[in-house]
DNA sequence: AATAGAGGGTGACAGATGTCACCTTGCAAG
DNA sequence: CTTGCAAGGTGACATCTGTCACCCTCTATT
């Protein structure tokens, strides 16, 4: 019997996968969580066989409970459910232990067997997806991602400098750096790379 | 006996949306599409009772659909499963004689309860979000939606004029006007705040 | 002690964007 | 017919962004 803990933030979604995975002989749901933290303390409570998880979550993100699970030594194996195929994602995904990374495209049908092959310990990438993780890592460092999130938010310059207690000048060259290692020809384009790869 | 089509790009939550209404007695899923031609096809073909169909789908959309249906005055009831409670959004799909409007946020088990109003022919809003419909409604004129669209991406003036056969002035003028409709300050929050109720 | 980087900053300049007032043309309603 | 409004445009000006070269300070390395 493989027991699991389903973590989602769209309670029909996690209902759904709940029901359907509960149809299966060998598997048993015993708790689910609608946010990161609360799949975390789940987790230490049941000590489950998988934890299966969304990426996008409240308070912690799949990729952070799976982190603090490798962390903390635990037995439990970790398989991200997610609508992104960003190459971020998934080499982040790796560096925290995980074992399955499936996308929600995916067809029903073959979640279980998934499931089933990460319980047994398998790497399980879904198809198509295993390149994304050859794909350019993150140029980007910590001060340029910071303030290209503000900056995609719309913030001027002065207004992220005052933020981040800068000066407008700086945040100036941040923002030009991380655009021209982009490629992209304004922050807002900038940003949109960034987004779309998962480095923000 | 309940007869529905399911709609819905992400073949997991399809999927296990599907198996989850299955079990209900009083309800049979005769087909499922994952996107919005699809889902018009086949609402022709089989007539169901109800079409549970998603919002942002590939080739049409869920309100696409669903105004394609009222204008052949297809007896087949929509019911909207989406993860945005953006005004606009609530606005058109009532304008296309959707019945029923619920959130992936809501509980799976209240799912089979709205269906069968719905196919009752009662009107189902989520709760809560009976008065965003009661919001500001768009501001913004066909102009002005297309070149903020534009303007999101990251284009510049001279970019988006060329594209729309306009002068570069004329852009930004259009766009003076959006922010200034919109309270935002550049047009990065004006496409924001558009975005987020739904009127891009 | 010398050097190189990283993080933060400045100043100058070109080009893009935001703000405003005003112009032209075409069409539609009185 | 003329009034009025909508769509598109122009020009002027201020401010914001993008690009670049260069400066300062601290820290780690040799």
């Amino acid at each position: 019997m493989i027991r699991i803990i389903i973590a989602e933030d769209q309670s029909l979604l996690r209902g759904a996968l709940a029901s359907l995975l509960s149809l299966e002989d060998d598997i048993e749901v015993v708790a689910q969580a609608s946010d990161g933290a609360q799949a975390l303390a789940l987790v230490e409570q049941h000590a489950p066989d998988v934890l299966l998880t969304d990426i996008e979550m409240p308070h912690a993100s799949g990729i952070d409970v799976a982190r603090k699970l490798k962390e903390s030594k635990s037995p439990t194996k970790v398989m991200i459910v997610t609508t992104f195929a960003r190459p971020g994602y998934l080499e982040r995904a790796r560096a925290a232990g995980v074992l399955g990374y499936v996308l929600k495209d995916a067809p029903s049908e073959s979640l279980a067997d998934s499931l089933r092959k990460v319980a047994n310990g398998q790497l399980v990438i879904e198809q198509g997806l295993a390149e994304a993780a050859w794909a350019s890592p993150d140029p980007l460092n910590d001060r340029e991602r910071e303030i290209l999130r503000l900056a995609e938010q719309g913030q001027s310059n002065k207004k992220i400098a005052q933020q981040l207690y800068l000066s407008a000048g700086t945040v100036r060259n941040y923002l030009a750096e991380a655009t021209q290692k982009l490629g992209a020809s304004n922050r807002i384009e900038a940003a949109r790379i960034a987004r779309d790869n998962g480095w923000l």
